[in-house]
RNA sequence: GGAGGGGUGGCUGAGUGGCUGAAAGCGCUGGUCUUGAAAACCAGUGUACCCGCAAGGGUACCGUGGGUUCAAAUCCCACCCCCUCCGCCA
């Protein structure tokens, strides 16, 4: 949520970001909306001055036993106009709260203007891609053959574009899990956190993901929870309408979720295999910060997430993504790609994202500086990874000529010494 | 799921319709005193929003949302959370 002032005071700005960003809004119902807000608030304001003043007056009346009768009609007059007034101004705030909450963050100053990848700037890449002296096979067929992944039965209990690992496959997304909670954790300072996989409407709404992204979420709709689609949501909200010290920060959390998404609308080539599936696993890097760090902070998150594919020996590049390709909350975002040699293309394995006050302002996450004034925080987060799509590249960039798969060296530890899937 | 108890400021805790944004204590900040510290004493110590150039003024908030009333922390209704016991259960 940004300030209704920023809004307030620069129309044209929230207007030329909504086209960058690809969003309609209409901005000047805000605008209006909040104009007669205020002067129906500043109207009610004075009227209930009056009633507190003279229902003290009709106190000290009938305590002395004398007759209040003609100022307490008045005030029923008064009270009902009140009454009158707090009703338009609930549903006045309820439309323009309702719009609030679905105007984007405002990017950075550097962010590339652009709708899709193709304006995304590469920062960065890393790792070498291997040259094969064989037709390199998908991790589909890879995983079929080992036995290691089975789509068949994952829909068999559940539905289509779910996954299941079997025997190493099983293994290896556990070790994955181990391995990078460790590196964040052990080396890193990170706190890790294991929360409720389950999140209710107030956090949804606090990180962004309401109201927009109702429809991709799953719902129990008796006990209104929301099956969570990121870790995000319940680690960013640990502290939703605390005031820390400033002591306390920065804060630093790691913890692995599964993530549930609907992932309504998608279809085709994409979503084969593990590519894009309703439930999976990931480690994710969550960070509270004084708003004058989280700049160096965005990039130390980024650092700590590239560590993980640099240690599993991946093709990789980092994305400062443009202005169309960044989620709603965010302000500046990179995406950290691998290189998938069976899929031959590159697969988004992590976003980091620096969110400012953005979320702190929903989620009402504040801190108390060192003279005492409150202020938001700045909350970031970085996948630290996603695993199914880390799962296809290992498979395909560790693939060897007899069909097996070579076990990264960094995850052996994690596999009880295995080196090889076959 | 059933029965009972409870949710008040940073903490403990008073407050069952009117001058209570809320006693008291603790904590914290500043000051006096002291060589320094402690003790003692004095003063201060919530958040958000609105009006205003400012000085300042005002409104709201005692788990959440409604309601009754001239007036609600206090009365009524619904919900949420915590505790105890019973039931169920990994």
């Amino acid at each position: 949520m940004l300030d209704i002032k920023t809004i307030r005071e620069n129309p044209e700005l929230i207007k030329k970001v909504l086209i960058q960003r690809l969003m309609e809004l209409d901005v000047d119902r805000i605008v209006a909306l909040d104009r007669e807000k205020r002067t129906l608030l500043t109207e009610a304001e004075e009227l209930k001055h009056t009633r507190n003043e003279v229902s003290r007056e009709i106190g000290v009346l009938k305590k002395s036993g004398e007759d209040a009768t003609g100022r307490v009609e008045e005030m029923k007059a008064v009270s009902t106009k009140i009454r009158l007034l707090d009703e338009m101004l609930r549903k006045l705030t309820s439309e323009l709260d309702e719009l609030l909450s679905r105007v984007p963050n405002l990017p950075q100053a550097d962010v590339p203007v652009g709708p899709d990848m193709r304006a995304g700037k590469v920062v960065r890449a890393g790792g070498e891609k291997r040259e094969f002296d064989f037709p390199t096979q998908n991790h589909l067929a890879l995983g079929e053959t080992l036995g290691v992944l089975d789509f068949k039965r994952a829909a068999k209990v559940a539905g289509s574009n779910f996954a299941l690992y079997r025997g190493p496959g099983a293994l290896l997304e556990r070790g994955l899990i181990n391995f990078m909670l460790d590196l964040h954790t052990v080396e890193k300072g990170y706190t890790e956190i294991s929360p409720p996989f389950f999140s209710n409407r107030e956090c949804m709404h606090g990180t962004g993901q309401l109201p927009l992204l109702e429809d991709d979420m799953y719902h129990l709709k008796r006990d209104d929870f929301f099956l969570i689609p990121t870790g995000e949501v319940p680690i960013t909200n640990l502290h939703r309408g605390e005031i820390l010290e400033e002591a306390d920060l920065p804060v630093r959390y790691a913890g692995y979720t599964p993530c549930f998404r609907r992932e309504a609308g998608s279809y085709g080539k994409e979503t084969r295999g593990l590519l894009r599936i309703h439930q999976f696993d990931k480690v994710e890097l969550v960070r509270l910060v004084k708003p004058e760090d989280s700049a160096s902070a965005h990039e130390e998150l980024l650092a700590d997430a590239e560590d993980v594919v640099k240690r599993l020996g991946l093709p990789y590049r980092i994305i400062l993504l443009p202005t169309g390709e960044m989620s709603f909350a965010s302000a500046r975002c990179y995406d950290i790609e691998v290189w998938a040699p069976g899929q031959k293309e590159w697969l988004e394995v992590s976003s980091v994202s620096n969110f400012e006050d953005f979320q702190a302002r929903r989620a009402n996450i504040r801190y108390r500086d060192g003279e005492g004034k409150i202020n938001f925080v700045h909350t970031l987060n970085g996948s630290g990874l996603a695993l199914p799509r880390i799962v296809v590249a290992i498979l395909e960039n560790y693939q060897e000529k007899d069909g097996t798969v070579t076990v990264p060296e960094v995850l052996r530890p994690y596999l009880r010494g295995l080196e090889k899937i076959s």
